[in-house]
DNA sequence: ATTATCTATAGATCTATAGATAATGC
DNA sequence: ATTATCTATAGATCTATAGATAATGC
């Protein structure tokens, strides 16, 4: 049973994990504070001494995935095919709790706190930053825009490809949206092929 | 106080209406039922001589919200081009409750019941049907997989201008991803610009 | 006789707090 | 002395059901 400082943070920490996780996968409404900490090893009644409000679990829940996934993108040193091909796999699909928050938290975000809202779109801008870096060489036009309409097929496609209880049209869902991004952005000499 | 049959109907549309806007609203587990039949002019005790269960109530919602869009989408005989402009606009975006339900109910249905997933899925199909007869002509390749790709984008693009709280972002992610698009389907010559 | 609606409520669940316990840290 | 955790619970809310009432429809 923690009591030091150090295993306090520890605790905290395991909270916010647990949140993060089940949060993606059943919503931001979808698990109880009881819950949350049954799972994490502890009982409800010492959670307000980790947390204001249940809402500042969210907001930091919402943070720590966001900043988890951006961490393990950055030092994923990739191209923007792979980058592509990755997002819009199946193994992403079915990754509900740990997959990207963004995407999977859209909706609920919209009807929450400012504050968690904030903390979602500072990530968002992180995320996009670095897929601008990752655009091929020579693209031309607003690299922002370009960034903005990949993360948006990103969202829209594995979102959908989650909410359809049919794995075929879902598989086709996550191939055709990457292999249109993927024609979209071509490596190396963007004018010659077109389709 | 309704009792006749065609009465009947009438309040079972009427709590079918009330719950498929506020589950746009506040997400499927966003409201009780107690305060949609309150919202229909009824009251809770009612509600399971109209629906088996709270469960039965969302499919029929969803179906209902999309077969209105779908609908109205059918009478716009239109553009392509302007259907982007329309769906990916700030009078849509505001739209929390009457909006697309693919955009706005898509998380949830990830996570709701399968017959709810069905209903969903099926109207998407209707919505990429439509989609794909808007294509300009000329237009070559998958015409599926571009629907795909467009209906990614908007899903994204309009779910993240939702989360959002800074209203100069959200209208930045909404024409940036529209004008992106539009460059990508112009209505005529389709191999002339590329950028 | 049937049934669409109402009021009332059972039983489950949720957020937040109260008070007890036991270890930390000055 | 402080506080991180525990057990217990208050008060709110939610789905679903029970039983009463009053109009429909054979």
């Amino acid at each position: 049973m923690g009591y030091s400082q150090a295993e306090k943070a520890e605790t905290h920490q395991r909270i916010v994990d647990v949140a993060s996780r089940r949060f993606r996968e059943l919503g931001l409404e979808g698990i109880s504070v009881a819950d949350v900490m049954n799972e994490a090893g502890l009982t409800v009644g010492g959670f307000y001494k980790h947390f204001a409000s249940r809402d500042d679990l969210v907001v930091e829940a919402v943070a720590a995935a966001c900043d988890e996934m951006n961490q393990s993108l950055l030092t994923a040193q990739t191209t923007l095919k792979k980058s592509i091909q990755t997002y819009l796999s199946e193994a992403h699909r079915d990754k509900v709790d740990t997959g990207c928050p963004l995407a999977l938290l859209v909706n609920d975000i919209a009807r929450t706190t400012d504050d968690a809202r904030e903390a979602y779109t500072q990530r968002l801008e992180n995320s996009l930053s670095l897929l601008e870096s990752q655009m091929p060489k020579g693209t031309e036009g607003n690299l922002r825009a370009k960034a903005l309409l990949i993360y948006s097929a990103y969202i829209g496609a594995i979102g959908l490809s989650r909410a359809v209880p049919d794995p075929k049209l879902s598989s086709q869902i996550l191939s055709a949206v990457s292999s249109q991004l993927i024609a979209l952005f071509p490596a190396k000499k963007p004018q010659t092929a077109a389709a």
